[in-house]
DNA sequence: CAGTGGTCTAGACCACTTA
DNA sequence: AAGTGGTCTAGACCACTGT
């Protein structure tokens, strides 16, 4: 019995979709360049430019290109708005949706423990550079951020570059030519202990909001690993449905 | 000045949506019924069916209508699978989705206060159905769920029927002919009362996940406003961005 | 088999951008 | 004016569902 779950049938525009996917996924065509017309590419791969259309239809579905009527279209970048509206979903209790300030705390290179390796899907023990932020929203401490990432993948970032930018996936775009294109999120929640009671000038037992993202590239491979923590009485998560 | 947002130009297609969307508002479409095939529709409208065909891509996006090839197109409902992968996204540990089961605690009409009269847009003071639930999830109290709807909208949704069933988006939809389209939830961290001690036997403190939902229909009208409290041992709420 | 939605084509014309 | 993406058309053929 033919237990396949990829169907007979391979619509040509998901076949056009890839190939154009491959292309970005390696380098060719780089974030924030045009890709060729959609008129060029209908004629180099042979198929109606209809067709092309819906694979490119697709990919922009899928935020990664973007079309600008009369000048073309883009590979999708980590502008500030992407960050904001795609991954940061922390907005005021009047819904107002603002992009928060960040301090470094802590930047080393460790080696990954148990949960953060299985996120990562490395193994325990490899090396990880360790980032600890403070995020700060109208000048209000909102969020105590740990993260990880591979060192492997991002090598020499525990002091490379000196000062870390705000929208830390603009770096790992462009410096080490990673690009996250999806994430998950898992919400819970947790009492504060000294870290946060330090940072977020919290009492220790609060309840603040933790959120475990896995970011990853167009593939699906771990990229990052980010726990938040998020005091609520100022601001909250805010999801669409 | 033409301080206008609209447009100037509106595409074909998008007129054809609005058009079909109001049909389907009307009720002339019910909900589980098939809508006229695209061949047929593209010759009332005098439009082509590929133009066609794209007010309806459209209406899919919008999870308004779904299509199956070989049948037809039908108004979406609200069966368990909808409310389980469009509106529940609380998950166990080990990532299962399942649609919790549902006992019903208080079922009243009473006043709606400053917050619900808010979040439904009505007055303070007017007349709300208010039902409180606890909902299990694989034998374990998981949820304390608080809902309030008006009982303009939903009248003697009180005592009628008898038994709520466990998913009550099904009822608004059967009953009174309203449908949930999207929603907003908003999440906060807060501290477990005597309520969800006695209901979801946790300490009195202990940090619990809430959530705030406001669900409206396919105009963005307010039909129910819902607060839920979680607890995160075994559970989380997933977003996948 | 007839009828449905799904794919693919070829071409016309429109709106927007840039030079 | 030339080039881009966006809309719209008309028609052919394919895949899936029911009878």
């Amino acid at each position: 019995m033919n237990t396949d779950v990829t169907p007979a049938y391979r619509p040509l525009y998901q076949q056009i979709k890839e190939v154009l996917m491959g292309r970005i996924v390696s380098g060719e065509w780089a974030p924030g360049t045009f890709i060729p017309s959609e008129s060029a590419l209908s004629q180099e791969y042979g198929v109606s430019v209809g067709t092309l259309r819906k694979a490119l239809d697709s990919l922009v579905n899928d935020h990664v290109v973007i079309r600008h009527q009369g000048k073309g279209t883009v590979v999708a970048t980590h502008d500030a708005d992407r960050s904001l509206f795609q991954f940061f979903h922390i907005v005021r209790h009047d819904g107002e949706r603002c992009l928060p300030i960040s301090r470094v705390l802590v930047r080393e290179v460790r080696e990954a423990n148990a949960t953060e390796a299985a996120a990562l899907e490395i193994k325990e023990g490899e090396q990880v550079v360790h980032i600890r932020r403070v995020r700060e929203l109208k000048g209000k401490p909102a969020l105590l951020e740990d993260l990880v990432v591979s060192s492997a993948l991002f090598p020499a970032m525990e002091y490379e570059p000196e000062t870390l930018p705000n929208t830390l996936y603009q770096l790992y775009q462009q410096r080490f030519g990673l690009s996250v294109a999806k994430a998950e999120e898992r919400l819970f929640a947790v009492a504060a202990g000294k870290a946060e009671q330090e940072h977020l000038g919290v009492m220790p037992g609060t309840p603040l909001l933790e959120i475990h993202r896995v970011a990853r590239n167009l593939q699906g491979e771990a990229l990052e690993f980010r726990v938040s923590r998020c005091e609520t009485q100022q601001h909250c998560y805010l999801n669409e449905l």
